[in-house]
DNA sequence: CTACAACTTCGAGCGCACTCTAAGTCAAGC
DNA sequence: GCTTGACTTAGAGTGCGCTCGAAGTTGTAG
């Protein structure tokens, strides 16, 4: 898979996933012999997940702080999780905050009549 | 109210409520005898409504809009109403996505194991 | 009278997350 | 053989929403 064909599936430019990989959000691609990236379906998957981690409001600096622990393999498994069940919690509370603020929206939109 | 009374009771800071004030986001305010911005409760409840816009993810230029028509008064009800709708419609599905990542989120955690 | 905190204006600076440009390389199709 | 278009790099630029600093004025407490 060409970073074209990336950018494609995930919605992401070929710029933002060249980024990413420069600040370390993504390994170091595979090259071809023409020295173009090679990305496999492992790549994929892993800029979905990075994709609910942004949809999710993470800053690039925690998914930093996750890649990290995920390149340094065996022995993170403990943090990974610790880290993603701190931002579900705080994502939960986002929800929460939202759905009362529809309440206050919607009041206001009544408010207004027909 | 002092700036500082209203900064402590929004939860912005003197700085925050001047930039507003700039940009043209809040009415320009009263002054006393010193030339001291002087608020009341009216302001506080437009900055709270304010923060409910920026809780959901409205962007400035967009509460900008509705500032503008607000202080254009009567005959703009119409054009805000359907703003609010449109605003409260996405807030919606931004919280259908995000419990959707909260169930992507609970799996992954569940596939770290204990 | 003096010290001090809180206010004022104007404008510069910052952190985030991209986003784009320039200049160059390379493979494939006509 | 040449054009076309996708790729490469390094680095500069953008838009958002603040955030801060400098320099000056004012009201109150000791």
């Amino acid at each position: 898979m060409k970073i074209s064909d990336l950018a494609e599936r995930t919605g992401l430019t070929a710029h933002t996933i060249r980024y990413y990989e420069r600040i370390g959000l993504m390994p170091a691609a595979q090259r071809d012999r023409s020295g173009h990236r090679a990305y496999d379906e492992r790549t994929l998957v892993w800029v979905e997940f990075l994709g609910h981690l942004k949809t999710t409001g993470m800053p690039i600096r925690d998914m930093l702080d996750y890649a990290r622990l995920r390149a340094a393999g065996a022995g993170t498994e403990g943090q990974r999780k610790a880290m993603l069940a701190r931002h579900r919690d705080a994502v939960a509370l986002r929800v929460v905050a939202l759905t009362e603020c529809l309440d206050v929206l919607d009041a206001k939109i009544a408010g207004y009549g027909d």
